[in-house]
DNA sequence: GACAATTGAATAGTTGAGCTATGTAAAATA
DNA sequence: TATTTTACATAGCTCAACTATTCAATTGTC
């Protein structure tokens, strides 16, 4: 499970080569999307809207380790997620310093539109694909989502 | 509320799925090689370093269209490449406005070792993956190459 | 039960990357 | 030559992110 040589060793060029590329032509795509759609909420909010559509209610901490932001930041985007009623603060029975952060209808609703509207932005550039590069893109995210699964625990901090 | 007057025909449900995903993992990636590496340096330098070292020396105004960003901060970013030396400006012999911007050896070198240092991280999170499931990030990759260059006029500007 | 250590979240304060609006000077055009 | 356009620089602002710290509640130790 745990392949600790792999971070000792080197990497080969060609891995480092790929994951680079796709960190800078993902991040190319993130900032299309944010141009074309004149984004006004922040990434960071969409990541954590994301995170608790796919994982259900958790506490303020766990949600800023989950979307990768500090907690005070997590803080802020929580209390402004609170103001637009986008999710529900809900007390912790078991810890009253704990909230459970949890989505509300409303942030369903946002999420929704929101990936619709990334749907009509970039689905233009897309508009060559045929299906089967379509899947593999889609069995790319499948992957990429396996390898940044949090729950993982080769995942490696900063220092 | 949304006009949606650009968008004749309303992108399949899947494919909205599949994007608005697709940049909410690889947003998440980016953050992950952000704080693992203790990044100094911001995406958008990185951006501009990769489109210098794919496409050759450009102008200033062009780099900053191939880098998703505007023109005062792409001024900004080769102000601080010049500083480092990572990159030279060379007059423009054609038009004494403009000039051409150019990797420099110390911003190849630097570019390789950025490279190297999120394979060093990121290649622990992708150890579990065999050869075709890499092949399948490879051409992804590759894909989302195509899809999000420049040159292709099908890319949507903001109102 | 009392008290220190730990933990969850909030607050204060700073940094920095990005933007818009505008200025300056050269080039193109009338 | 005068005007408009183009290429980049400058000024100033905003906002999201960080670190350091504080406050309060829980846990552990005696």
């Amino acid at each position: 499970m745990n392949t600790l040589e792999a971070t000792t060793t080197a990497p080969s060029p060609e891995l480092s080569e790929l994951l680079s590329d796709l960190v800078s032509v993902t991040h190319r795509l993130t900032r299309i999307a944010a141009q074309a759609t004149g984004e006004s909420t922040s990434p960071a909010t969409w990541r954590t809207l994301s995170v608790l559509s796919s994982f259900g209610p958790m506490r303020l901490g766990e949600l800023a380790k989950q979307s990768r932001v500090s907690q005070p930041t997590m803080t802020k985007i929580v209390a402004n997620l609170n103001e637009v009623e986008w999710i529900r603060r809900i007390a912790d029975v078991d810890d009253a310093r704990a909230w459970q952060i949890a989505l509300a209808p409303k942030g369903v609703r946002a999420l929704q539109d929101w990936r619709d509207r990334l749907g009509s932005v970039l689905a233009p550039m897309f508009s060559d694909l045929d299906g089967a590069e379509l899947d593999v893109i889609s069995r790319a995210v499948d992957l990429l989502h396996e390898a940044t699964d949090l729950r993982d625990d080769r995942i490696v901090r900063a220092a």
